[in-house]
DNA sequence: ACTTGACCTGGAGCGCGCTCCAGGTCCTAC
DNA sequence: GTAGGACCTGGAGCGCGCTCCAGGTCAAGT
């Protein structure tokens, strides 16, 4: 029911460097260690570091996941800080993706204009006006 | 009808810094100067300096622009070649909104989660098992 | 004439988020 | 008992994309 550190990482597509950085600096706590000192994560673990991966995806800084991990020790009295900070977060993500959509158009644009040209350049070989860039 | 770099630093919302940075780098041709050395920005400029933003702001690195950048040096030659970066760079986008959009419900989860918390908390102060986090 | 402020150059510096390294321990398999 | 491989620690190093700095020029306003 537990994890080694490389199965963890395997598991979440990160290194497992990246996982002792995060807990080197505070996201996740230690976790419980076997006989030879080796990392075990438990399933809740796994979880956390599952979000916390998640969250950095979306771009969240690590400073306000460490923010958010110290509200998170604090246990149930720090529900509402947990909530606004990710309140906070889910409007950046939402307007990422609006942005993001809007450039995939942008893009789509421009795509159409190059097989445009591509079009023209097989056809004729002829000296016509560029399509504008 | 031309720019100072300023002016365009403002309509772009990047920095002049940043601006001069590109330049520096390959990734706009020097653009024209007044008689005391200053950069004078045509709208041709402008536009292809607001798409470098754009891009940037969809994640596509500087190594790619630039490579980009030099095809669009060569001209409609290099159509195909601009073309498939686009299209590469569009699935990219694509799948990162697909992921955001997926860890926006994600976030929102969380968010209910809290506020039911929350909602305990305030009704009663007994001593209930915490929610998963 | 002088101040102010935007602009210039070349190059150093920096914040972020890892990533890598040296040197070591520990379990497993042969 | 020894070779291999996953793991450990503390700390240095790095790639990216700017950002800042020193020291200077130039044009406009008062």
């Amino acid at each position: 029911m537990t994890q080694s550190i490389g199965e963890v990482a395997e598991a979440l597509d990160v290194s497992v460097d990246t996982l002792r950085y995060y807990e080197k600096i505070g996201l996740s706590d230690g976790p419980l260690r076997d006989s030879g000192g080796r990392r075990r994560f438990s399933a809740q673990e796994t979880d956390w570091l599952q979000f916390l991966v998640r969250m950095r995806a979306t771009g969240m800084p690590i400073r306000l996941l460490q923010t958010y991990a110290a509200a998170r020790k604090l246990g149930p009295s720090s529900a509402a800080q947990r909530r606004q900070i990710l309140e906070q977060h889910r409007a950046e993500v939402a307007a990422r993706i609006a942005e993001l959509i809007t450039s995939l158009s942008v893009i789509d644009d421009k795509i159409d204009n190059y097989a445009r040209v591509e079009a023209d350049l097989g056809l004729t070989h002829s000296h016509q006006e560029e399509v504008p860039a």
